[in-house]
DNA sequence: ACTGTCGGGACCACCCGTTCAT
DNA sequence: ATGAACGGGTGGTCCCGACAGT
């Protein structure tokens, strides 16, 4: 990897825990500065504008995330273990998050939705994204016999990444792991309710 | 009501939808200046800074939408039915939600969970005070024998918030009340699993 | 007069012969905070970009330096005199111009032809305003029959003012009055020339 | 000639267009990367600053317009006729000046005077050699009989680079060619009354 | 007594001319 | 001749304190 490259990948890195941490209007290019221990000129040369790095930032934190969860996903077999495998992913969010700061699609939602069109674009091309791998495991889970067949994914997979956003938001305000752990729980019975009998 | 409360008022009211939208660190001085009509003097004066108008522009923001709360609970009979109204009361989010911005819980929560402990704290006791208000309500159905005894109301309280307030930020984010919509139709399949027959 | 009209002109007062000297490009806002006294919150309280200071600072100098010509033509007679006098004006641009740092009309039009459409225009205007304060002097010259009734009054004025500033420009390089007072000379003898015998 | 030679040879040309178009401080060095094609390094290895990168540009500016005056002159026969002909070189100056941005001796003259010694030596030294060559001139004219002995050849000179330069000024600025026309006009009639009858 | 004008100073994102290893 | 980095400077905004006018 050229020099450049990997400069331009440690300021990404640094760039998005901080973004993701304090938001993007609340972090500023003298933070980035410190906590890449770059000045001014060395992070301009790479990124052109606060803007840019941020979009390229959170690039970097959702495909972080999503390896993640493909990884969460690949250590379970039935649809319904990897629904739970997704909450696993952020269980000890307060502690031990999948990057520092929280979920970067929530944390770009709520921030940029009424301020910042092109960040709130990445972020709900990300939920697209997470929505499709969800309905797609569902119907597989449908195909395989181990659910119900009435089930309606594109409703279900909804209310799965809204109650996962929602539990994060609660773990992190509250600074406890229990309010993941009862939506896992109350997930759990209830997939167990649209087991296929 | 004194001519300086009014101003008080007008100052909280269109400071907490500003703060709303745009988040405490987004947000000037001068916007407010703008959406007030009033100068620097005029809030400073009542105000002694922009942290203690933002705390008590959350307070405001917080009460507003719990009162919506109250009112839409008042509406319903059944524990299961007042769990719907909950999430009736942000049905429409996108063009007409209670305070606009959205959330004030939600926003709050995830802007300054890593940043700005007191509005944290505001935004944690308003949550728990939610988190009662669901509890009692769900105790209610047990007593009632609506609900399964063998509910447990904590567990179950904690899922019902994380999910209203995750799809709050899906459909925002989606600029779609679908997904306000979706997560009520699960909710109601699975409450109606909970259901004493 | 207000305190702030009294910052107002004491800004303009101090940017105008800074602007005049180093010019529009080569005077940053940190030489206008020395100069003035003042932090940057207090100039740009007043003014709301370097660029509309430059202008109002503009519109000052080239009031001041027209001043400077009408009272020096209200001391003399005859068209030529009156021709004369306004060399007077500059005749110690070294050490005593009108306005330090020479002719605005000259130096703003230098610097800002190819570069600043605002400025270039203001002193466009001021050109022509002088032109036309040259042909009405040199067309009662002919009324009176001091100047011969054939001059072209147009092209005749256009040659004044360019040798005027020519003249400035020269004396100001060369560090010495001695070009001012060549084209005067100059200018005497050929005015001669178009007297009505 | 060698490589090296010619790159310096284009980033002089370059360059020399630039700063008489923008001025010295309103050229920046990425400016002349643009214009030039190359980047910081390959400038910085042929000029050690942006000052003597200045001050060559100067010299390869002075050099092109002087050879535009000598060829100027060629053409012409009598010392009035000469002092025509530099008139024509800058007759097109709106469109087509010797050297894009006007003239260089006006323009460094002009932003320098206050600001930058070395620039100003030498527009200095350049109008010197300028007025020495039209003194020549104008001896020559008087050794010739064509002008009358008594003039003053070093006050005549002096206002004729005065006239030229303030007519450029004066038709950049209104961008018209007009002012370089009357200029040349009055010029001619006020040297047929230095002829010697 | 109270509102708004005025000003300070730290900070903002960003650009500058420049150096130096490659 | 380049690519990478520097660090001080740019124009401009921030939140806020002090004080003057009514």
């Amino acid at each position: 990897m050229r020099k450049g490259e990997q400069t331009r990948q440690h300021i990404i890195k640094k760039s998005a825990e901080l973004f993701n941490q304090k938001g993007f209007a609340g972090c500023s290019m003298n933070d980035i500065m410190d906590a890449t221990g770059l000045k001014k000129g060395g992070i301009y040369r790479t990124f052109s504008s606060k803007d840019e790095l941020a979009i390229e930032a959170l690039d970097y934190a959702l495909e972080r995330v999503a390896e993640r969860f493909t990884e969460a996903l690949g250590g379970a077999n039935t649809a319904i273990d990897k629904m739970i495998a997704l909450f696993d992913v952020y269980q000890d969010v307060v502690h031990n998050p999948p990057l520092v700061g929280g979920c970067p699609l929530l944390n770009t939602a709520v921030e940029s939705d009424d301020t910042h069109p092109e960040l709130r674009n990445k972020a709900l091309q990300s939920m697209h994204l997470f929505l499709a791998d969800i309905q797609d495991i569902l119907q597989q889970g449908i195909a395989n016999k181990e659910l119900k067949a009435e089930i309606d994914v594109v409703s279900l997979s909804s209310f799965i990444v809204s109650l996962l956003e929602g539990s994060i938001m609660a773990s992190k305000l509250a600074m406890s792991n229990e309010h993941m752990a009862y939506s896992k729980q109350q997930l759990t019975y209830f997939l167990r309710s649209l087991q296929q009998n």
